[in-house]
DNA sequence: CGTGGACCTGACTG
DNA sequence: ACAGTCAGGTCCA
């Protein structure tokens, strides 16, 4: 049953729950009586975070910090990200943001599905994909689900993988639950390849490409320099960053973007921020997706 | 290598 | 209301 909350004393080290939750990185979690709830793997916890401590429980205090990644020094990434005034504006306003340790399966089909979609469409079918076949979870007198594992999604049906709202993602899906639960594709092996190698093995999966690679290595696989390109970070670069990359920026011109264009782009993101752009990235992204909120 | 369609579907927009 | 547009891109010719 539902257990005391544990207190876990931040003592200096910036964290900011909320936004860490809120920017876009994760998909699952939702916020109920002032908690928020999450799934990670098989396990139910929910935490909240009040000025300088953290609560949590049904989970320990190790977990929560493997999680949230409260290793990373981001006072330091700060340091060595923030080379014009525009970064280092994000950074102040979403100050305490981390990069959350995904499960990988999770992130990996996560990002699949949010290929050309918008958040409350992908929340949905996501939510409607664990509602379908992952396991049934009880906690705190609410009912929340695990996430399918490769083997269930590689049983079931394409159409019903299609009825979660997945639309003609449901076959990458399904192909991809299938390579991984035959063992055809082992995702644990990325784990001690670098950035480039993981990438070019990710990429082999159909459903996965530049983009959504870089975004499971990011989230999944604690590949700081992965620097995911989407729309919205396409704008900024362009809007922001012509004059510290000009010649990869020339390349956002057009429409979509080929896989030399987004690497080329990609290489110039790592070589100024620096080894944390993935860091960079996810503070653009969020700044500039609150701001277009705001405007509107 | 680079380019241009097509693509499921739901949310958002006017 | 309701048609048009847009979405955390990727695949394929």
């Amino acid at each position: 049953m539902a257990c005391l909350a544990l207190k876990l004393k931040l003592d200096g080290v910036p964290f900011n729950l909320d936004v860490t939750l809120c920017c876009g990185q994760v998909f699952r979690w939702r916020q109920l009586g002032g908690w928020w709830y999450g799934v990670v793997g098989e396990h139910v916890f929910k935490v909240r975070q009040v000025g300088n401590e953290v609560f949590y429980a049904n989970v320990d205090e190790s977990m929560v910090k493997r999680y949230f990644s409260l290793d990373h020094d981001l006072e330091r990434i700060r340091l060595r990200t923030c080379r014009d005034a525009y970064v280092r504006q994000a950074f102040e306003r979403f100050w305490g943001l981390r990069l959350i340790r995904q499960d990988p399966w999770e992130c990996l089909i996560s990002y699949v599905s949010a290929a050309w979609r918008n958040i409350p469409a992908i929340n949905r079918s996501l939510q409607a994909l664990a509602q379908a076949h992952g396991e049934k979870l009880s906690y705190d007198g609410q009912v929340f689900y695990a996430f399918p594992t490769p083997e269930r999604l590689a049983c079931v049906t394409e159409k019903s993988l299609r009825n979660c709202g997945l639309g003609y993602r449901a076959r990458y899906i399904h192909e991809i639950a299938q390579q991984v639960s035959s063992g055809a594709f082992t995702l644990k092996r990325l784990r001690g390849m670098p950035y480039a190698q993981a990438w070019d093995e990710l990429t082999v999966l159909r459903g996965v490409g530049p983009k959504v690679a870089d975004c499971v290595l990011l989230f999944a696989f604690e590949k700081l320099e992965a620097f995911p390109v989407d729309v919205w970070v396409a704008r900024v670069l362009k809007a922001h960053y012509a004059r510290y990359m000009p010649e990869a920026v020339a390349k956002l011109a057009g429409g979509a973007l080929s896989p030399s264009a987004y690497a080329k782009i990609g290489a110039s993101a790592r070589a100024y921020f620096g080894e944390y752009a993935g860091y960079a990235q996810q503070y653009l992204y969020h700044n500039e997706r609150t701001c277009m909120q705001t405007r509107k």
